[in-house]
DNA sequence: GTACGCATCTCTGTATACAATTCTGTATAT
DNA sequence: ATATACAGAATTGTATACAGAGATGCGTAC
């Protein structure tokens, strides 16, 4: 029984949030919560406490546990930290990573790059997400990766509801020009095409938050 | 009943682990530390979750909780973050800090920055790190700030055992350089100043760790 | 003398119980 | 009709108990 009971209902409560099925602002009923789990409430509090530390759930003295809003200036704040920390990841990664590793990063966005339209919504932001990810691994910093990953679990439900399928197309092509950046080791530029990317998608998703987050939630309904 | 006990057992836990009262690598006894701390395993435990998640603690399932250790590749991954952070929020406070929030930064730290002699290097340690999170806090980005205080606590103990007074009155001697270029909003120069203060110490730092940390133990008791 | 194995003991992992506090719904007064 | 106060219910906060895994140490065999 020593195995990582914690770490498993980390890990689904995780999903939970990041796939809202647990709506930004709802009190977590612990009970119902860990029957729902098929655990008790102790192990079920330990891992709501790390994740409170990440900052994906609220912790309120006397009334429990929160699921985090996402109003638009944590958004902003998010994004922006997202565009420095990949900016700052995408150069270490031209400067340290071999050329097998970034030429591997290039061929296999040539390889899945192709058929985007077959992909639902939530694969595709799943790989969009990986792609960055890679990048972040292979600036060899891993206190860096764990950043941007804890970033992005903050921000990915955001990131699902304002993708949309023309947007994805200029991703990809702003990808493409990007593995090329690194493949020639142009940091610079490489640089400047992850920043420009990301800005470009911080305006849009701050403006859907700030009149959209309401709305979407009575869609849902 | 309904204080934030956890967050204090949290706080008190987080002090002994930055303090180094807990040793890199050593296995906590979680009835010998409730009972020192006045508390049950049950917020214990749940504070301690809540330290994992932010790397100060490392969990073991079938074994318990362990005081991180810092390898060498640990604190340059850390310190790098370090620069990255702090290189980015030195220009967002340069572009958007009030002249008087800048000014207040300039003044403060003239008015300390004289008798840098009758301080303890814990106290030295303590106002390098708050004027270095006031710069974070003035970038106006919150999560920016909380990344950077995050990766503080984890590089403190590092920044304690290898400051020496002489180059803390180099560090002092940067400071208002910086200082400077954020009033006359230099963002170029303020980042540079920033970068190359934080590098400098890097790899000192990674030094001292490589061949350094064992014998530091051996010294205390 | 060393290595292996078994018994014991300590400590972790989780469930449960109980106390305390907050929330909810209703009734009453203004 | 709205606000307030009170009672009951539901939920959180923590201690404790117990089961199971891991570490330790001793004895025995080689």
């Amino acid at each position: 029984m020593a195995s990582g009971q914690v770490h498993d209902i980390y890990e689904k409560l995780k999903q939970l949030a990041v796939g809202y099925r647990l709506r930004p602002g709802d009190r977590l009923n612990e009970v119902a919560l860990s029957k729902e789990l098929g655990v008790s409430r102790t192990p079920l509090r330990e891992a709501l406490n790390r994740l409170v530390a990440e900052s994906l759930f609220e912790f309120k003295p006397g009334q429990g546990f929160f699921c985090r809003a996402l109003d638009a200036r944590s958004v902003f704040d998010l994004y922006e930290c997202r565009r420095i920390t990949e900016g700052a990841a995408v150069r270490l990664a031209c400067e340290r990573a071999s050329d097998d590793a970034l030429r591997a990063l290039h061929d296999a966005l040539h390889a899945t790059g192709i058929e985007t339209a077959g992909l639902t919504v939530a694969e595709a932001c799943s790989r969009d997400e990986a792609f960055h990810m890679e990048i972040a691994r292979l600036s060899g910093n891993q206190v860096l990766e764990t950043q941007l990953q804890r970033l992005n679990e903050r921000i990915r439900y955001i990131r699902w509801i304002s993708l949309t399928s023309d947007k994805l197309q200029k991703s990809k092509g702003e990808h493409i020009a990007l593995a090329d950046s690194l493949v020639a080791r142009d940091s610079d530029q490489a640089e400047a095409i992850v920043v420009a990317h990301i800005a470009k998608r911080m305006d849009e998703v701050v403006e859907v938050v700030r009149h959209g987050i309401a709305s979407i939630y009575m869609d849902e309904n």
